[in-house]
DNA sequence: TTACATCTTTAGAGCAACTCTCAAATTTTA
DNA sequence: TAAAATTTGAGAGTTGCTCTAAAGATGTAA
């Protein structure tokens, strides 16, 4: 059993943004104590980690309370749940692939800088001339 | 030379996004023809392409704004331009870890719901609950 | 060459998802 | 027992878009 803090800790997400998330309805299922205080169990733990999951892969508040929604409506949305599970997956590894461009263009530039500095030269794409000798890939 | 709507198509970013950036001081370098239009060169396309790489790794826009005026600096700055860089590549491969991580995740999910699809299984998960028959990675 | 659609501009409103501050009520620690 | 840390909800503030509006420019077609 976990308060805020410990879940904070332990999942690498701020509490403010774990009350948010609580807020906007992504943890139903957190009981609270007595006081009114949020203990999270262990089993708790891994819906964060779902939640923290498809928020990742860049995926809306809306779209995670509708699929939180369907969890608890039971089995009969188990095929709608499987399709958002997809479709997420699909977008993960679409933004691997923007990633890895990315990292090309950062390593290209990486290299051009190191050749700049190791041979003192100038560099000779100042952008307010607009004169090009040198592009980014 | 293009229109903001043709750097637009080309490089995958809405106008709106590109007038933003360009309000915020990130194109410092694009010249207007008689009637005030934005024309970008080829050369401004690399730095567009260069600014989109910066914003998906998740650089802040007044880090961005930083790095294009250390480039119109000059000469001088090219070790601190050349820090960025490493930074920016590091929170990349940071990144990419991260989503390799939530894609295993995804994997476990998808695999699980398919076994419930295949066998016509119950979810024996359910949040409310809190009984945990079967957990997520 | 006039009419209409499309594109450009800026200013500014609206929005999503945090992020932070506050004050009051517990807990925990010294 | 007192000080420090943590919890709560409400609500303000921030970032980075995203969209709308209004005015002007441009391109196409009859």
């Amino acid at each position: 059993m976990y308060t805020i803090k410990e879940v904070a800790d332990k999942m690498d997400i701020s509490e403010h943004t774990l009350r948010f998330w609580a807020k906007s309805g992504f943890f139903p299922f957190v009981k609270r104590n007595e006081n009114n205080i949020r203990i999270f169990s262990e089993n708790d733990l891994e819906w964060v980690k779902i939640v923290k999951c498809l928020r990742a892969v860049g995926t809306e508040n809306k779209a995670i309370k509708r699929y939180i929604d369907l969890c608890i409506l039971g089995d009969s949305t188990i095929k709608e749940r499987y399709g958002i599970i997809q479709n997420t997956k699909k977008k993960a590894l679409e933004q691997m692939e923007e990633l890895k461009q990315q990292l090309a263009l950062l390593d290209y530039k990486e290299n051009f800088y190191q050749n700049l500095i190791k041979n003192n030269l100038k560099d000779t794409w100042n952008p307010m001339n607009n004169i090009r000798e040198e592009a980014a890939v």
